[in-house]
DNA sequence: ATATATGCAAACGGTTTGCAGGGAG
DNA sequence: CTCCCTGCAAACCGTTTGCATATAT
């Protein structure tokens, strides 16, 4: 738990909990809806700033679709995921690639750049819309 | 010029030529500035369709930024090129790497995904922050 | 007791939309 | 002459903030 002098409250106790239970691509608006079905009021505003806290804290990370939506999930310390994101059914896929993560590092050193982080998203057509699709046109 | 079905209309015709001027990276809310600085009065809303229509005319492509700043850029049909963004200053330097291009075919077909485009970042610090920030801390 | 967290509602920033008037074809 | 485009202002959506109250320590 986020013991980084932070008062230890129900809702918050609630938030991190039903969080964990969606283990992962959580959006704040769905997580608001899963903490209030079950009894207590938390305010929206609650869960954003208690969203803030865990991703200062390092506990989650977010990623920011080009939709503008805007995804948590908890941090995986040591290594990192990407990506693929279904452009039809909006499913959310994920990926490791250490060959990738290495290209990036030579990119940032070669151009003397520090890297903190980086995002990357493949967009496109998962298999199962491919298969209610009969055809499809591209999309940005 | 877009000669798609559209009308060809004096404020389409500024806006694109703003537009190429700044021949990169360009945010709706600069160019209605650049636009307007000089003479005729085009309203932001019009910024906003003209430059959705030329991304549907695929003349023009989008980046969203995890900081939710959306910046476009002139299509460069068979080429394509990422981003390296300065969390410090905000510039954003421009980078190509055939290798990852290809890991990502590669990613996206052993899913049988379709992939129809993708978007990498690299956030960090660049070489001039660097220099002029003695330490950092990190940022996601 | 004291500082921090909460809920609410209002503010925000970027983008989109409805509408009446204007201009391209 | 018709339909598309434009400007304006209002609506939107996800997120943040101000404030008075409630709560953890």
């Amino acid at each position: 738990m986020a013991q980084n002098q932070l008062k230890q409250t129900k809702q918050r106790r609630m938030i991190v909990e039903e969080f964990v239970k969606m283990n992962a691509h959580v959006q704040a608006e769905q997580l608001y809806i899963r903490v209030n079905v079950r009894g207590a009021k938390v305010g929206l505003a609650t869960i954003y700033r208690t969203l803030n806290l865990l991703k200062e804290a390092g506990l989650i990370e977010q990623c920011v679709f080009s939709d503008g939506r805007s995804v948590f999930e908890l941090a995986t310390p040591g290594q990192h995921h990407d990506h693929l994101v279904c452009l039809d059914c909006g499913d959310i896929a994920e990926f490791e690639n250490e060959a990738i993560e290495q290209l990036q590092k030579e990119i940032a050193s070669e151009r003397q750049f520090i890297l903190y982080s980086h995002r990357l998203y493949l967009y496109g057509s998962c298999h199962k819309c491919q298969m209610k699709n009969p055809t499809k046109a591209s999309v940005a």
